[in-house]
RNA sequence: CGCGGGGUGGAGCAGCCCGGUAGCUCGUCAGGCUCAUAACCUGAAGGUCGUUGGUUCAAAUCCAACCCCCGCAA
């Protein structure tokens, strides 16, 4: 048995995975098949959440279910932990979403050096939140772009990109989901070209480059001075986590999902509410007389409801200004 | 022991402080009005008020414990 483990080895790659959030799940599974993962790295637990009790990683938590061994260490600068990284004798490091810096030591390590799937096509949104500056931003589609590493921040040279289309409809939530599908898709593909060297990486075009900064405390709070096409980006942009909020008369609403009314246009002063549709929707106005549907709404403590469900509750008349005055 | 909100017919809420007939908006069903309708009118069905125990003549309401959901912050 340990036998058959062995030549089974012999011809996958021997790889050590990097990855912190979910994003990296589909494609710790699939690799989980299709190589030996000599070792996973991810962040270490962190207090987190409700109770501030310790929490694992998403990685970090599969890894463990799978088996895997599993470090977390606080940095890989120093020479201990690049000993052991060392000890692993990988042909490969995949990194996806780990969310540390690799060293240049580190980079230099394994064989075949260290590959990367980032959630845009690059060089577009280099960096910490391109999903959702991708959508912020109304693009019409995005990708996923599977690179060779360098010390830069996402600067290395492409070796495979998949695209893929962002429609209105589209959160954050759901393009995460797609396009962490499409990594796992594309990562064993990448592997074996770069293994066999049928590859040549492409470096990044100097144009286009763009830079996706991580989300802050600014981007939970939604302004409805701004025409409603941005406005409802936005919310789609940050839905369903963190959510974006405003503050009204009967308390904070985290808006989940909205669209603009292209056909329709008020003279409302924004924050004013204008109606619901009959859509389960709840129309507020927006600046430049547009206005915005709220679909799906989150008041402070309570459930996910739609817009209708929430009005159903809330004794707002068509012409209310609803937001707080601050 | 980080801070906080909540669990009431299918949905969203009020009622709780100050115990005493189950309320509002919507949905569903039936009927009516209408050329028609998502509009309007009339009527109906549908609830162990999260669970368990306690106090009381009487508990959605007061007390205790527990279960579940969620927001903030990180």
């Amino acid at each position: 048995m340990t036998q058959t483990v062995c030549r089974d080895s012999r011809e996958k790659a021997r790889i050590v995975f990097m990855g912190s959030p979910e994003f990296a799940l589909p494609t710790l599974e699939v690799l989980c098949q299709h190589c030996d993962i000599r070792a996973v790295y991810t962040q270490p637990p962190r207090q987190s959440g409700r109770g501030l009790h310790q929490r694992k990683t998403a990685v970090g938590q599969r890894a463990e279910e799978l088996g895997l061994a599993c470090f977390w260490p606080q940095t890989l600068k120093t020479e201990e932990e690049q000993k052991q990284l060392a000890g692993f004798e990988a042909d490969l490091f995949i990194v996806v979403a780990y969310g540390l810096i690799l060293p240049q030591a580190v980079l230099d390590m394994p064989v075949h050096g260290c590959i990367n799937s980032h959630a845009s096509l690059l060089p577009r949104w280099r960096g910490a939140a391109p999903i959702q500056r991708a959508i912020e931003a109304g693009d019409s589609h995005t990708g996923v772009s599977i690179m060779q590493m360098q010390a830069g921040l996402d600067t290395g040279p492409v070796l495979t990109a998949k695209k893929t289309e962002i429609t209105p409809e589209m959160t954050a939530g759901r393009l995460h989901d797609r396009l962490a599908g499409l990594s796992a898709e594309m990562m064993p593909q990448a592997i074996d070209a770069i293994m066999a060297k049928r590859i040549q990486p492409q470096p990044q075009p100097q144009d286009g480059i763009c830079y996706a900064p991580k989300l802050g405390p600014a981007d939970t709070r939604l302004s409805l001075a701004q025409p409603a096409v941005r406005a409802a980006r936005k919310i789609q942009a940050l839905s369903p986590v963190p959510g974006t909020a405003i503050d009204t008369v009967s308390g904070r609403l985290k808006l989940l999902t909205a669209e603009a009314m292209d056909g329709q246009s008020t003279e409302a002063a924004p924050g004013t509410f204008l109606g619901r549709t009959k859509d389960e929707g709840l129309l507020l106005a927006c600046a430049k007389n547009t206005v915005l549907k709220v679909k799906t709404i989150q008041p402070a403590g309570r459930q996910i409801m739609s817009g209708g469900a929430f009005l159903n509750g809330h004794s707002w008349a068509a012409g209310d200004m609803v937001l707080e005055s601050v």
